[in-house]
DNA sequence: CTCTTGTGATCGCGATTTGTCATCGTTTGC
DNA sequence: GCAAACGATGACAAATCGCGATCACAAGAG
């Protein structure tokens, strides 16, 4: 067993065919065809099945897989490592962050992680826990943070809480609503939520009936921060967002924030990653980055 | 980077030099001296500083080989769940467990797990958490049942706690003491301790301070469970052990239980396993004939 | 001091592995 | 029925990896 077998199986498997994963790893397919055939031979069982418009895994073929993406992950990991032991500080960090900390923590973090690393290569993916989690368990993703999910997370990865997420209002600048200042005025309007850690039910609804209100009518869901700005300049919708949205300043002239008495909790920011594959020295600086910011301009001013 | 650069190096730097590891891994000194130069080049920079008599690790060797652990018994563990998957149970189980799960439960698994996996190797050490910590992080102990050394376990480590553990007193058959009842009878004996958990403080120690009596004189401290016997059964020393020893057979005849009244506690029994890194179907099996043979004998008797 | 012993580095050579190219048989969709 | 996409196979070239022999060096013994 080597490491090019679990390549070769990742890539075909990821692409559905021999020859569509020899195009990609730029090999002939012959040669693909019979490292293959020398894998199977060796564990003694097919880790395809051979259809005609392309393979399938087998069971056998979905265990190797699966250890084949942490195994790679891992000896990439290595690699990066070393070459950052080394000063040149190539290699790339790749962490899913929440809308939350993009607004609040992100911008002040960029310019001292270019000036120690200024080689690495960024990879940010705007996303919540849901979509990240197989990323994060194969590691692929360095760590996340952003709402945890229903606080369960699979066995291998481990999470640590940062901060008590707060919620506020927000609607288009010159919607009348803006004098309000309970949440009781708020309950005929209509909602925008991207709420995403609640797939059932929806978040707006259980902060509401908190207060005692009638569930109000929630018209659109957005997964990502553009279609919230989008969606909520272009109509006298509200919505309820991380407090962290006040300080966006591209925002501050289309946005208003609707400053109501009652606090509104949201679920915790917390941190996700691998428990074991130790981060490269590079994601290990940007996450202390991370955590410092936060500690400053988050965990000092609220509460 | 190839797996075989992995093995080479965590080869060489366990043996302290290239041709006792080459003799180990049984090719010429001449390839091995070509590998590592190869490996070196594609890292840009030392893996081993070459001395007089061998070589030792650089910073950055350390890094490789770390992760180089983790990584091949990832690889050697895929390969067995493979194996496994296609019926055939062949591969190794290697876990480590203390004297009380020796004596009560392993009793009882060894045939069922037998049964079922015929050919599997099981691998098992009897020892204590400090000294498996490290195998455990890399992975070549797949978990380890026994007390939980202060409650605190590496970050890649998963633990999981079984039940709480119970101590008796024993002493040689024939001990005059062994007509004892209560503690307080026991202060002016010698002792025998085989507690490895507490370092600086010994076990026997707290627990005479918790009935509020002085600390007796612990004469013997013994790691392994032939040292406890032999030195029991020759000597009028008394030892506090896990209540589990009352159940062994061979001992019987040779040792007795004083019976006092009070409730001994003693530290709990977890299990600890690397967090990610799923166990081969062969090691899940075994821990949970382990898990419902301690679910059954001491859960279900105790308290 | 010299001699022995253990070490890593280097070279030439053969075996093995791994790649390429061309070709074949099969299945699917038009 | 035919073109397109797929995997399997054989012949051959290139790269890799093994071996043995040999060298240079340092440490310890006498």
């Amino acid at each position: 067993m080597k490491l090019s077998h679990f390549q070769l199986v990742v890539a075909v498997a990821e692409r559905g065919s021999i020859r569509a994963a020899s195009r990609h790893l730029g090999i002939a397919q012959s040669a693909l065809t019979r490292s293959l055939a020398d894998l199977e031979r060796e564990l003694g069982d097919a880790i395809f099945e051979r259809r005609a418009r392309g393979v399938i895994l087998t069971p056998i073929g979905e265990a190797f897989v699966s250890n084949g993406r942490v195994i790679l992950n891992h000896v990439r990991r290595t690699g990066e490592e070393i070459r950052q032991m080394r000063g040149l500080g190539t290699g790339t960090v790749t962490v899913g962050l929440s809308i939350a900390i993009h607004l609040a923590v992100l911008p002040h973090v960029l310019r001292p992680f270019y000036v120690r690393y200024p080689e690495v290569r960024l990879n940010i993916i705007e996303g919540f826990y849901p979509t990240l989690a197989s990323s994060l368990r194969d590691g692929s993703v360095d760590f996340y943070i952003g709402p945890e999910s229903q606080g369960k997370v699979s066995p291998e990865l481990s999470r640590e809480v940062l901060f008590q997420g707060r919620r506020t209002v927000l609607c288009r600048q010159g919607n009348p609503m803006i004098a309000a200042r309970s949440l009781r005025d708020l309950a005929d309007a209509r909602w925008i939520s991207n709420s995403i850690t609640m797939t059932a039910e929806d978040e707006i609804g259980l902060i509401f009936r908190d207060f005692g209100l009638p569930v109000p009518k929630v018209s659109i869901r957005s997964q990502s921060a553009l279609t919230l700005i989008t969606c909520l300049s272009n109509t006298d919708f509200l919505a309820m967002v991380p407090m962290q949205w006040t300080e966006f300043e591209l925002t501050r002239k289309t946005l208003a924030e609707i400053k109501i008495k009652e606090k509104l909790l949201a679920p915790s920011i917390a941190l996700v990653k691998r428990a074991d594959m130790p981060l490269t020295p590079a994601a290990t600086y940007f996450l202390d980055l991370l955590r410092r910011s936060i500690e400053r301009r988050i965990l000092r001013g609220a509460n």
